[in-house]
DNA sequence: CATATAAATAGTAATAGTTACTATTTATAA
DNA sequence: TTATAAATAGTAACTATTACTATTTATATG
């Protein structure tokens, strides 16, 4: 894998980023260091850096692929309200096997993401109560 | 919802249907029966009867969405030699909202998948592994 | 039973996310 | 310095799905 500045700039602005971006807001942020950059590009640099071990992909069933630089296995959950994706600690594969009850086969990993809604949405549902009262 | 007969052969081929198909292979097995039912029509009716609580749609992030009969949230596995979906009995939410340790909201669902080698594929490995010998 | 009407259909076009292709550029080894 | 193979930008193609529209059809009502 030879250097590139847009693979660079694509595994800097991951390195730190915790909101699961999906492809196209990659594309958006690499943008503004790299105007000509091409979501090919994007798309290209994300997966190899999957393959590399750098990041993990993180699909929450909506049709996107998300990239996460914690590349150690996780949870996650997904806001219905707002789309945020964030990270759960706690259940592992083993945890999670114990669990099965069925032996279809060998389990060698999983995917899991829990669905409800968020904090902030939460929040932001008390303030509108009430505010209108 | 109005009776037709296009709904009634997608309901009725679904109602005994474990494997998990996605629209495609509904749209396959329907047309036996009805050669000119259209693959709208199966998308249509595949998400009415969702809505109507009497499929479920299953994500196993593979970028097609499957269809169970089977409506009580559960666990799934996916082989990934064959592709073959299954039913894993076992985790519950309360389980696994009880392994996760962050707060990051109202927890109300979740979507779980394994990940592995299918009985089936096993078998096949081994048989060849022999027969090469 | 006839018929009005609204739901459902077939067929097609459009969309979103992603991958493939190709001519050109660029990192880097010799 | 230069050869070369990897990477790029830009575009086309692809897959799963949704939207659109003219036509058909289930069914409630007179």
């Amino acid at each position: 894998m030879r250097y590139s500045k847009q693979r660079e700039a694509i595994r800097s602005y991951m390195e730190g980023c915790h909101d699961h971006p999906a492809a196209d807001s990659v594309y958006a942020a690499v943008r503004e260091e790299l105007p000509h950059i091409s979501l090919g590009t994007v798309y290209r640099n994300l997966m190899q850096l999957v393959d590399a071990g750098e990041l993990q992909v993180v699909n929450t069933g909506d049709s996107v692929s998300r990239f996460d630089p914690i590349t150690r296995k996780h949870a996650h959950f997904q806001c219905r309200e707002c789309g945020k994706v964030m990270d759960v600690k706690g259940p592992s594969l083993a945890d999670l096997t114990a669990l099965a009850k069925n032996s279809c086969g060998k389990i060698d990993s999983y995917a899991l993401c829990f669905t409800g809604v968020c904090d902030d949405c939460l929040a932001r549902r008390s303030e509108s109560r009430v505010s209108s009262k």
